[in-house]
DNA sequence: CCATCTTTTGTACATATGTACAAATGATCA
DNA sequence: TGATCATTTGTACATATGTACAAAAGATGG
């Protein structure tokens, strides 16, 4: 019978071993990835046993799964309170704007009470997109994209006139973005010279916000390159589909 | 090329086992990574001896060494071939969208005479730069900084109003993106539901020079969009931080 | 033909890996 | 307290790994 409370539910003041895997897992993975990381090096980074680990979650994979467990629902919740928001804004290109935030912020910052969560799993999704990993598809594939498609449908709402197959286009590239940003910013620093800092999260954002605003209210392909293209590209009203 | 049935030693003119072996290997590694493949694995898609790798390439790191030293050569050149071609471009959102077709499209298409060979190559750095290898990390920063800061320096020069640093940061997304669409290609077949193909690279350069190039022109984020510069931006925000 | 060099093959070895399992330890409560 | 459960520890095992190395096989030039 489950009558402790102090077992798993409540008791947020434990020393659990089993969230120093977790912890340590997930910072492990997020930087040299799955197939590089044993579980030996988990149990030492966590102060643990190796035989902990494999009581906890059974198999590699199982820590890996409990890991995105731990992580999708948090992430996924704010995402939709953002959204819900954004589609509140009635300046179209405001919208538009917080939309964009909207799907990029939690990926920087939400996540769980640990600093820095939401940016160390993100991280981690984008080397185990990178890998290929089997059992993570599953979950990517089941837990993601009914966000993508919503935040994709919203975006195409504020911009009518591009067809959707082209915003699927530039929210991979957005993702693509994000991930790269997170993976390798220290490239960012290096290219700027010192200029930029790429392991600022705040400004990351704003970069990738304005970026990817833009590049969403590009005209799409299949219409012709306006002939004074010099000037306003933005707003077109002669949409044929 | 070799019209031989599936096996591995009978009827060698030249088989040349060591780009058998190359070949193999980078197929290999830029889809399931690099510590992800043991040599075992190189040298049976090889048809080779595990102990033909060693003789060949020493060791494993000297395998995926080679091959980049193998394609880094013919694709930078080709990319600076382009550049040198979009900076005598007159209009300058021509020229813009000249050189990052420049960067992209031998991305794809560029290195050696293998089909496909430019985008695998790229792919396999796309996944290399996820695992942060550390024998790429150097060979990265010493081959790529250069033709990123030639490229950087020339959309500059096209977009001199941009501070650096934010051409910079845009530069990086279109890695990530292109990366990104290398890595997970399906993806983009997936949530266009089958309207887009994520594998054609055709359609995949285009839609990425588009949106980059947007990207590219949108106004630096010191400057919260003027209404009376350049395109037509609807003012946005600045209260956000 | 032989002699010499290059390449391939087979095998071996030390280590690393995921995971199973029993014993030891710790916690909880009648 | 002692009994029962949860957790941790230590160890073991089968397999996979990178790489070394010697023998075999093949090529090359005289």
């Amino acid at each position: 019978m489950a009558q402790k409370p102090a077992s798993k539910q409540a008791a947020s003041r434990k020393p659990n071993m089993r969230e120093a895997i977790l912890a340590a897992a997930e910072e492990l993975f997020s930087i040299n990835g799955f197939t590089a990381v044993s579980v030996r090096d988990i149990a030492l980074a966590a102060g643990a046993n190796p035989g902990s680990v494999t009581y906890h979650f059974k198999t590699k994979d199982g820590l890996l799964l409990e890991i995105y467990r731990r992580h999708c629902g948090p992430m996924n919740h704010r995402r939709f309170e953002l959204l819900e928001a954004a589609r509140r804004v009635r300046d179209l290109q405001d919208r538009l704007e917080a939309i964009v935030r909207a799907y990029v912020v939690p990926a920087f910052t939400s996540g769980s009470d640990l600093a820095g969560g939401g940016a160390r799993f993100t991280r981690l999704r984008a080397v185990m997109s990178a890998e290929g990993n089997e059992v993570v598809r599953k979950i990517i594939a089941q837990t993601f994209d009914d966000t993508s498609h919503a935040f994709i449908d919203a975006i195409h709402e504020s911009l009518p006139h591009i067809p959707r197959d082209e915003i699927v286009w530039r929210g991979h590239f957005l993702l693509g973005a994000l991930y790269y940003t997170l993976v390798t910013p220290e490239r960012v620093s290096r290219l700027s010279r010192g200029g930029a800092d790429g392991s600022d999260a705040g400004n990351a954002i704003e970069q990738l916000v304005r970026a990817t605003v833009a590049s969403m209210q590009a005209p799409p392909l299949d219409q012709p390159e306006p002939a004074n293209k010099r000037g306003r590209h933005v707003h077109a009203d002669h949409s044929r589909a």
